[in-house]
DNA sequence: GCCGTTTTCGGCCCGACTGTTTTCAGTCG
């Protein structure tokens, strides 16, 4: 069965040859198609059994009837046909940076040329020197890209995921506020947009001085070579690979150019067809009617000229929330101050008083009323744990004033290990690995009261595995936690979990150190999924609440 | 190939930067 991730894949490449034969907007709207399968909840297959393919965005008719062809059959001739029609090395010299469809086609089309190997020895023989648009740079640029290429063959387009990006954005940032002319630093692209891999980094800077802040960028340390420097912006490359881009723009200009530069693509793309519609421009300079700038300060300037609520970064996917800000309905995000409590909290081993203390402080601090916190479980290696005499005394003695302290025991679905049925706990916490059990029956059994299960790095990357295990909490009354792995499908899970009505478990960052990147992530696919308020789980049953009766079959 | 407060056809965002140019094409985001 191809997975979502294949299909996708297959649509892109259609694109790529499509783009190399000249096509002008069908590569366009196949990349569109292969980036909305990608997102999807649930594996292609159950939507056409539902004849649903339709609804996604980008799948019209043509598309819908190849995915359907490509499902039942696994192949797809029209893509075959494409193949046999262009060699696949124009693809490869097509993804090469500096190089496009135009210039791929005019080597194959002009030279003969069908790959990187045959371009490599028609430069050695100086077959480019008399092609017009081909100066001794452009030549030594690609000669460059090719060398790159060969030493690195899959290398440069490996999106990182946010949680490690996340770190290096705020040590960028606070280089930025340190030490250059900055006024306002803010990090756009899809970080902002809190997509669960990041291709690069875009930082937007108000500042009167633009040289100032790209000669303070350029010294950062992470920073190891930059690639290109203009009037407004400067792309570099940091010592781990990822690409950065940093631009600077007037203050009145800022609200346009970070909506301009958080993107996605297809949503200021609507956007601006919006605008164009009622005889406006939009661009990252502001919002314009003809030659005066109506506007552009901030974001909710930009959108208010079209009629438009702010939308926030997590949604802006151009899945349906431009005509969910058309029609005022766009929904209420969870937002961190919702976050009163914390149901899945690990002490070390080895915590003192101490640390207990200050962990209960640091609840308090951020107003939580409710903190569940593991007393005892199993490790990854099978062997039981459990928390001190003295810790968990320390932690019966911070209850009370507003916060309530509940105890959790943790381990992998199925019957509780003997170990763990000694220890008194108000609930457990499933950890999900693997594939779901087939019958919830054995976790009901026993005092557990809730269940939190969140997604380990085992999980195969199928939607269909984060599917069934939100599926199996939805039947046993679990909350599905949240936590920040592109690879644990956590993205993916949020958003199933929020569409079936199953409630989401979130990090406060109680107890974490300031740069643990794991609250801030989670909310931003909890956001991302549409969750609000409502949808989130944040204290537990009461610690001697019934358990769960299970309930007749759906 | 998709899509519709211009819906079954005719549009499809917009500008920076580079290298090659003498006014622009291609790439990129």
């Amino acid at each position: 069965m191809p997975s979502n991730a294949d299909a996708a894949e297959m649509f892109r490449t259609i694109a790529d040859l499509l783009d190399v034969l000249g096509e002008k907007f069908k590569p366009e709207a196949y990349r569109r198609a292969a980036r909305s399968i990608e997102t999807l909840t649930e594996d292609l297959s159950k939507v056409a059994a539902r004849d649903e393919l339709r609804t996604i965005p980008g799948v019209g008719e043509a598309i819908a009837e190849k995915i359907r062809e490509y499902l039942s059959t696994g192949r797809l001739p029209y893509y075959e046909r494409l193949k046999h029609e262009v060699p696949a090395g124009l693809v490869d010299l097509m993804r090469l940076p500096g190089l496009g469809p135009k210039t791929a086609r005019r080597f194959w089309v002009d030279l003969g040329v069908e790959g990187p190997a045959e371009l490599e020895a028609a430069i050695a023989q100086g077959r480019l020197d008399s092609m017009k648009g081909f100066g001794p740079k452009k030549i030594e640029q690609i000669r460059t890209a090719l060398a790159e290429a060969r030493a690195a063959p899959s290398g440069g387009t490996a999106r990182m995921p946010i949680e490690a990006a996340f770190p290096i954005a705020e040590r960028i940032v606070s280089g930025l506020r340190a030490r250059a002319a900055a006024d306002a630093v803010e990090v756009a692209g899809s970080f902002r947009r809190r997509r669960e891999t990041v291709g690069d980094l875009d930082i937007l800077v108000t500042s009167e001085e633009p040289e100032r802040v790209f000669d303070a960028f350029s010294a950062l340390p992470e920073v190891r070579e930059v690639r290109l420097r203009g009037g407004t912006k400067e792309t570099a490359l940091l010592t781990n690979g990822l690409q950065v881009d940093v631009r600077v723009v007037e203050p009145a200009a800022f609200g346009a150019a970070l909506l301009y530069f958080t993107g996605s693509k297809d949503h200021n793309v609507h956007l601006r067809s919006i605008a164009r519609e009622r005889g406006l421009k939009i661009n990252e300079y502001g919002i314009f009617r003809g030659e005066e700038r109506i506007g552009g300060r901030t974001e909710e300037e930009v959108y208010g000229s079209l009629g438009l609520a702010w939308i926030p970064p997590e949604l802006r996917e151009d899945h349906g929330e431009i005509e969910a800000a058309t029609r005022g309905e766009l929904p209420t995000l969870v937002r961190g101050e919702d976050l009163t409590g914390e149901l899945h909290l690990h002490l070390s081993p080895t915590a003192s008083k101490e640390d207990v203390t200050r962990l209960l402080e640091d609840a308090r601090r951020r107003r939580l009323t409710f903190l569940g916190v593991v007393v005892g479980g199993v490790s990854d290696d099978g062997r039981p744990f459990s928390l001190s005499t003295a810790s968990l005394s320390a932690l019966d003695a911070g209850v009370g004033r507003g916060l309530e302290v509940a105890r959790a025991v943790e381990a992998e679905a199925g019957a509780l290990p003997p170990a763990l049925r000694e220890v008194k706990a108000d609930y457990r916490i499933v950890r999900a690995t693997g594939s779901p059990p087939e019958s919830p029956g054995k976790v009901r059994e026993g005092p557990p009261i809730l269940l939190v299960s969140h997604f380990e790095a085992k999980v195969p990357p199928s939607p269909d595995a984060a599917r069934g295990w939100v599926e199996w909490a939805r039947t046993v009354g679990a909350a599905v936690e949240v936590g920040p792995g592109a690879e644990r499908l956590d993205s993916t899970a949020a958003r199933f979990a929020r569409d079936s009505g199953v409630p989401l478990a979130l990090r406060t960052g109680v107890g974490a150190p300031a740069d643990d990147p794991t609250a801030a992530v989670a909310l931003g696919f909890a956001r991302r999924a549409g969750a609000g308020p409502s949808d989130v789980r944040l204290r537990a049953p009461g610690p001697r609440a019934a358990p769960r009766r299970p309930t007749a079959s759906r």
